[in-house]
RNA sequence: CCGCCCUUAGCUCAGCCUGGUAGAGCAGCCGACUGUAGAUCGGCUUGUCCCCCGUUCAAUUCGGGGAGGGCGGACCA
């Protein structure tokens, strides 16, 4: 079972940025990371029904700011998924409750997360309005750079273009002192402190998550369209299936491919990101004939271990197989209700 | 509104001129080899050929209409 006890050490500015790619500033987060109690963070999520890897990265981050003292508002941007064309406003509106839900299986604590819906404020006359103020501080260029990271589809929508001034003005709408985002919304929050000021409000300080590689192939970005990645609607097999295909050279830093590509360990990632914030200890099972089972506290030495060889990566997408499991089981009995 | 180009396998595209229901690369899947994956080697799968109508014994291919996408429409070149 996931414990919070792993983290009791740590102190608040430790807990607030422990695996993050990036914060900005540090000085603001220094700030926060003082006083902590009753601060206000949040992240938003476009609404698809069911939460894979990508949302249980931001969402470990949220657990993080809530064990610092932070409050947690969880944005279902339902108004967002509809700009990017993920389909009729009916339908996205249906799955928000789910996702809802999920978060919660996941082990974000209910009794201290706003789930609050964006249409809720969204289509106030005074957002409309704030929001065309800022449409007239930003050129069509630099939305569209903005949302280059987030977009669907191939050609960019006007509406694509206003999405990301929305997620801008969301934050003082909400009232929040962080925003919380994986890398890819790292240029969506610099325009929102580029633009914010120019109506008066506060340019957020803002906190970013790695993006994870493809798990089949250690390139690029894990992504829930192209490729493989694990979601809460993956039995035990399909876990055990997706983690063993996943590319996992023994080593932390794999060469890049004869393309010149770059490439991670996404089975180390996800170990590193996944797996130890929420387990204090992790047991990796192995028969005796290859030395028997072995027992980590934090993901570096495990990290090492798969260097020297001590760690083989058989044994070791076991663990992860089981570890990830178990993060996922409840949010799988949810859906299953 | 007008003009040009595009639409064929998951992706990028060839084939159409000279009608007989289709191919490559990549991806994917299976096997061999590694105690994982990758790399390497061997094998394999996949298609409303954008839609409708017409011509024809026969249309992905020809003709007409439509839809979707891209680019262009001052001057200069």
């Amino acid at each position: 079972m996931p414990s919070p006890r792993a983290i009791v050490g740590m102190d608040a500015h430790e807990r607030i940025t422990r695996n993050t790619a990036e914060v900005v500033t540090e000085e603001e987060i220094e700030t926060l990371a003082d006083d902590p109690d009753g601060k206000r963070a949040y992240v938003g999520y476009e609404p698809s029904g069911v939460l894979h890897i990508g949302h249980m990265l931001t969402a470990n981050k949220l657990i993080d700011l809530q064990e610092a003292g932070f409050e947690v508002t969880v944005l279902l941007a339902d108004v967002h998924a509809y700009l990017n064309d993920k389909g009729s406003f009916a339908e996205i509106r249906s799955t928000a409750e789910r996702m809802r839900d999920q978060f919660i299986a996941y082990g974000l604590d209910e009794s201290n997360t706003q789930f609050v819906l964006g249409s809720d404020f969204q289509l106030d006359e005074d957002y409309t309005l704030d929001l065309h103020a800022l449409e007239l501080e930003t050129t069509l260029a630099r939305a569209e750079r903005a949302m280059a990271d987030i977009k669907s589809g191939d050609s960019v929508k006007v509406s694509q273009a206003v999405y990301p001034l929305m997620q801008a003005l969301d934050i003082p709408y909400l009232g929040v002192d962080l925003a919380v985002g994986g890398m890819e919304q790292r240029k969506v929050h610099m325009l929102a402190r580029d633009v914010l000021p120019s109506i008066d409000r506060e340019p957020p300080t803002s906190l970013h998550t790695p993006l994870i590689a493809d798990l089949g192939t250690g390139e690029g970005k894990m992504s829930s369209s192209t490729g493989v990645t694990i979601s809460m609607e993956d039995s035990r097999e399909e876990i055990e299936e997706k983690v063993n295909k996943a590319y996992c050279p023994p080593t932390a830093d794999p060469d890049s491919t004869e393309d010149g590509v770059e490439r991670e360990n996404p089975v180390l990632q996800v170990f590193e990101y996944h797996v130890f914030p929420r387990f204090e200890t992790v047991v990796v099972e192995r028969p005796d004939e290859y030395g028997g089972d072995l027992e980590y506290e934090a993901y570096e030495p495990l990290e090492s271990d798969l260097e020297s060889g001590e760690l083989h990566p058989a044994d070791a997408k076991g663990a992860l197989a089981e570890y990830l499991d178990r993060l996922i089981a409840p949010g799988r009995e949810q859906l299953a209700e």
